[in-house]
DNA sequence: GTCTA
DNA sequence: TACCATGCGCG
DNA sequence: TAGACCGCGCATGGTA
């Protein structure tokens, strides 16, 4: 194979969309976010089908999936359509609510207002509208006004530019401070859609002021940083960019103690299938595992002082996985 | 919308 | 000023 | 058939 090859599509990637665009109408229209996690879940186990589903015995039992879904599905294969669906795309207002919340900061109570009592009916209207600076907050500012570059992926070669930068930056505010980039890119993903990044340092005392620090070097002195979404003591959200050649970026950065560094370290390099996965096995073997800690749980429910943990395999190790 | 107690 | 509820984004 | 469906940091806007 001379160059790198598209993954194969999958056979039921349009079942699988149809099923999405159910999910999104009941989050940010019907603001029902249960119901779009019943979509998304029913669509997550259509995905790991490997053939074209043909009938509808291919999807019964599947887990997700239960009358009304499976109902639907039947529709889509006799008619190649599902009614509700005809219907939602029919209704302009909620066409219009689904636009808004591509906005980061508008999510489907601030999108519902946009449209219901503003009249607003398109990002182009948002965008030009005269009070604009009064229905939207600092947030919502910037994700219009970064909406088309925040929708674009970031290559990992981009990704390892940055890293280095970062890396050394970081370092050179305090030899003893620790970095990595987690999320997708630790993953491997040949592009991610934000950067996420993790730091750590032995004195405790010194993490909040640490955490204000590395983003007002990566501001002022780099321009790296080129907005500030929240900052607290712990998490900074904010905005950065390699150079004026390249697009704008999403970048979390956060700090923690490093006896919590590597539970932190698993938690937010994900996937969300695996922590989801792993703290249920953690149930299973009588433990308590979040971002922070993994905890011991007593017969009566207590919870153990944190375990130590000095590296991601500790881990694993206290729930016997591999 | 689906699953479970 | 202090406190609280809500909205939002996130792996 | 009623209730759960992840939980947390930060911003914001309301109330006492």
């Amino acid at each position: 194979m001379a160059a790198k090859r598209k993954l194969a599509e999958n056979p039921n990637s349009e079942l699988i969309d149809f099923l999405h665009e159910l999910a999104d109408y009941e989050k940010n229209v019907s603001r029902m976010i249960h119901k779009y996690n019943a979509y998304r879940k029913a669509a997550s186990s259509i995905a790991k089908i490997d053939h074209k589903i043909q009938s509808i015995t291919d999807i019964k039992g599947l887990e997700g999936i239960g009358k009304k879904i499976a109902a639907k599905i039947e529709q889509y294969l006799s008619t190649g359509k599902i009614k509700k669906l005809e219907t939602n795309r029919g209704d302009e207002t909620g066409a219009a609510i689904n636009q808004m919340t591509r906005v980061m900061g508008i999510g489907p109570a601030h999108a519902n207002k946009l449209v219901h009592q503003e009249k607003i009916k398109s990002i182009d209207e948002l965008r030009s509208h005269p009070k604009r600076d009064q229905l939207l907050n600092k947030t919502q500012l910037l994700g219009l006004n970064y909406l088309e570059e925040f929708e674009q992926k970031i290559p990992r070669d981009e990704i390892k530019q940055m890293e280095i930068i970062l890396l050394r930056e970081i370092t050179a505010i305090d030899n003893q401070l620790r970095a990595e980039i987690v999320g997708s890119y630790r993953r491997g993903a040949t592009a991610s859609s934000d950067i996420d990044v993790l730091v750590t340092h032995p004195t405790v005392a010194k993490l909040p002021s640490l955490l204000h620090k590395i983003v007002e070097t990566l501001t002022k002195q780099f321009h790296f940083i080129t907005d500030t979404i929240s900052v607290g003591d712990s998490k900074f959200m904010g905005v950065c960019q390699i150079d004026t050649s390249k697009l704008h970026r999403r970048i979390d950065i956060r700090v923690f103690p490093s006896e919590q560094y590597y539970c932190a370290l698993l938690y937010f390099t994900g996937n969300d299938q695996l922590n989801r996965h792993m703290r249920i096995v953690a149930q299973e073997q009588g433990y308590k595992l979040n971002e922070y800690s993994i905890q011991k749980v007593g017969s009566t429910g207590t919870l153990s002082k944190p375990l130590p943990v000095t590296s991601e395999r500790d881990i694993f190790d206290y729930l016997q996985m591999d």
